[in-house]
DNA sequence: ATTTGCAGCTATGCAAGTGTAT
DNA sequence: AATACACTTGCATAGCTGCAA
C-alpha cells in the first residue's frame, strides 16, 4: 500500500490510530484511510466518507470546506464575487480561503470550473 | 408532514432543534429539519444535504463540525478526554467548541453521550 | 479577478481551578 | 485519600475576516 498523502498527514493519522487502538486494542484495516475521504457532491449533496473516522476535526472541516466551495463556485459558473456574497463572506477573504485550502479557479473571461489542486 | 428520513436523522433533528429553541426562544418552522440540510451520519460518513444550496460557509460548517463531532463523542462513548485528542484539539477548546455549536452531553459519572445512541 | 496591509474579532493551547464519581 | 473525568476561565498567541487600496 501506498500512502496517498503526506508526511503530516500520515503522522497524524498514526496517531489518531493509536489512540483508537487504546481502546479497541486491535487496529483493523476498516479503521484506515481507503482515500482522501472527500466524497462527491450531487443535488446539493455533500458527502464526507472516512473523513470522519480517520480525520483530525481540522483536517475534516477542510475537506468539507473544499467541497462546500467547489461546489457553490460551480453553481455560479465560476464567478467569484457572485459565489462570495452568497456564501456570506468577502472576495478577498474567499480568495485567501481558496488559496489556503488548495482550490484552483481556473477562470477567465468565461471560465467556469474550479477544481483541486493536488 | 411526513418524516423522510430514519429514527436516528429525526433524533438528531430534535435535539438540535431543541438546542436552537433555548437560545432563540421560538422555534419557528423554518428551523424544522426539512431544511437544515442535516443529515445523518453512519459507517464513518457524514451527509449534509441541501446545507450546500442554502447556508452560508459558516453556517454549513457549524452544521458539519456538530454531525463530526457528535459522531467522534458517541464513538468514544462520551469520553471528552479521548475524543479531543482524537479530533486534535485540548479538552477545554472542545468544551468550548462544543458549547458554541451547541451541542449537549448530558454526561455524568463515566460518562455516555447523551445526544445519538447507536 | 486577485493580492496585500492593517485592525479587530475569533479560536486555540496552556495552565490552573472546581466539582463529581469510583 | 487517590484517580479520572467533566467543565470552566484567564491569558497570550495564532488565525481569520472585513475594509480599503
Amino acid at each position: 500500500m501506498v500512502w496517498p498523502g503526506n508526511i503530516r498527514q500520515l503522522k497524524n493519522m498514526m496517531e489518531r490510530v493509536l489512540i483508537m487502538g487504546s481502546q479497541n486494542a486491535l487496529i483493523e484495516t476498516e479503521e484506515l484511510p481507503s482515500n482522501t475521504g472527500v466524497g462527491d457532491s450531487k443535488d446539493g449533496q455533500i458527502v464526507l466518507s472516512g473523513s470522519v473516522a480517520t480525520h483530525s476535526l481540522r483536517e475534516a472541516r477542510e475537506l468539507f470546506e473544499r467541497e462546500y466551495l467547489l461546489t457553490q463556485i460551480n453553481r455560479f459558473g465560476g464567478n467569484i464575487s457572485r459565489t462570495a456574497s452568497f456564501v456570506g463572506m468577502e472576495r478577498s477573504a474567499l480568495h485567501r480561503k481558496l488559496k489556503s485550502l488548495g482550490v484552483v479557479t481556473s477562470n477567465r473571461s468565461g471560465g467556469r470550473v474550479a477544481s483541486l489542486d493536488e
